[in-house]
DNA sequence: GAGGAACACTGGATAATGGA
DNA sequence: TCCATTATCCAGTGTTCCTC
């Protein structure tokens, strides 16, 4: 979309109606659209009778408490919070994140540096910004950065409070990097770390983030929660598992024209509610860590999980190799009780692990299972794996050929509700099946 | 040793997703 | 709106194990 498009948008937007004769028989010729913008902007405030009444504009030292820090690069404007141990980030210590442990993280992450984890040694990182496009138009005007001094929790904010200032906060939040080993975002690799490093090198200046060991905290969050919640942006994440609740915070994508505004205006009343966001992010991925981690640590023995929950621990631990664990986490779920089209894949999954674990007795149990499951919807794997296990364990080709029967059976009945392409694949692989079986009865050679 | 079944692994295609 | 990352699915290939 064009300048022009989006012109054109605008004038046909609800604000029209804030334009005059005058102004729309101009339309297209002589205002700018900053000129119009400005215009819409005035007749909205008169319309709501605030014209003339607008206050002096708050400077960001009078709103937030900080400082003006000088650097090679210039000004830039600092705030530092001092969070005391035990402080609740909604229902959730910061210093639960103490007990993390590097295995957890190294798991998680699948990066071996991890075996090193200290909590001390890891800052928590969150930019705020002027869009999402992240190409070189895109501005970091805000970074926040959090670490463990101790037992206590210490946040930064660099603030840069016009575009000149961004190579200060730049250079702040280099020098503060350095002795660190690891970082914590949430979708960094994406976001934050892609455009912090664009900016650095716009700003001809190195940055060691890139080095750091990253704990993307987005991806161990999808694989959890994912099938729960409506989606896992950090908001929902924060709101249903550290039950944060936020007040007076900008949303998200309401931050790009807050900053504007104050360049504009120079009022940072709402830029103050941008500190509180970021901060509140900075908290939340402290919390969230600590919660993953210790779910993954220990998932019987901490809060109150629900069975899809425990379903997608038990993939996470059945594809990370910890089988026993998975299959735990799997009969927690069908115990907790899970949305019905989740259940077959569960036993499933646990007939997988039995398998390969060579426990043939829970194995048919749960191929057994399915097999009810399959009275309502029809599905040929506990058929499969039976007639296999009579085949290739015992040894009784005649079992074995019995389940193919019944299998081939059921599937004649459910020819109706099965496509065509399914239901001709299925036959012809149990046919095949059948084949092979009925001339090892016979104690033929089938090959 | 030949042949087949099962399984593990890999790569490609596709879809979903989140950041401000 | 963009797009890197991840998950998922599927097909193809290689390996292992077992039977005869």
């Amino acid at each position: 979309m064009d300048l022009k498009d989006k012109l054109k948008r605008l004038l046909d937007s609800p604000y029209r109606d804030f334009l005059g004769e005058d102004d729309l028989q101009n339309e297209g010729e002589l205002l700018t659209l900053r000129q119009r913008l400005e215009l819409i902007y005035r007749r909205s405030r008169q319309e709501q009778g605030l014209a003339g009444k607008v206050s002096a504009p708050k400077r960001i030292e009078e709103l937030v408490q900080g400082r003006v820090e000088e650097t090679p690069y210039g000004q830039c404007f600092v705030r530092e919070i001092d969070y005391s141990p035990g402080y609740c980030h909604g229902e959730v210590s910061l210093s639960t994140l103490l007990e993390v442990t590097p295995e957890s993280c190294c798991k998680l992450t699948g990066d071996e540096r991890f075996n090193q984890w200290q909590h001390s040694k890891a800052i928590f990182v969150d930019t705020e910004t002027t869009g999402l496009s992240g190409g070189t138009g895109t501005f970091i005007f805000m970074i926040g950065l959090g670490y463990f001094r101790g037992e206590h929790f210490h946040l930064w904010q660099f603030f840069a409070r016009d575009y000149s200032e961004e190579m200060a906060i730049l250079h702040l939040v280099e020098s503060l990097t350095k002795p660190f080993q690891f970082l914590v975002t949430f979708n960094g690799k994406q976001f934050d770390l892609p455009l912090l490093q664009t900016r650095y090198r716009l700003s001809r200046m190195d940055t060691i983030l890139h080095q750091l060991s990253h704990f993307d905290l987005i991806y161990p969050s999808r694989r959890i929660w994912r099938l729960r919640l409506e989606n896992c942006r950090l908001s929902t994440l924060e709101r249903s598992l550290l039950g944060v609740v936020r007040r007076g915070d900008v949303p998200g994508e309401e931050i790009p024209q807050v900053y504007f505004d104050y360049l504009r205006s120079q009022n940072a009343t709402l830029i103050a509610r941008v500190f509180y966001h970021n901060a509140q992010d900075i908290l939340s991925l402290v919390g969230l860590m600590a919660t993953i981690c210790l779910l993954y640590h220990k998932p019987f023995s901490q809060g109150e999980w629900c069975g899809e929950d425990f379903y997608s621990l038990g993939r996470l631990f059945h594809q990370l190799g910890e089988a026993e664990k998975g299959s735990r986490c799997y009969l927690q779920a069908l115990n907790s009780g899970i949305p019905a089209h989740l259940v077959p894949s569960a036993f499933k999954a646990l007939s997988f692990i039995y398998k390969k674990n060579r426990e043939w007795d829970k194995a048919l149990k749960a191929w057994d299972d399915l097999l009810v499951l399959g009275e309502r919807e029809f599905d040929l794997f506990p058929y499969e794996e039976i007639a296999k296990y009579w085949e290739h364990q015992r040894h009784d080709y005649t079992r074995a050929t019995e389940v193919v029967e019944r299998a081939l059976l059921h599937i004649h009945r459910a020819k109706e509700e099965l496509l065509p392409d399914r239901y001709a694949a299925m036959e012809r692989a149990l046919e095949y099946r059948l084949r092979r079986l009925r001339l090892r009865v016979q104690g033929k050679r089938w090959y």
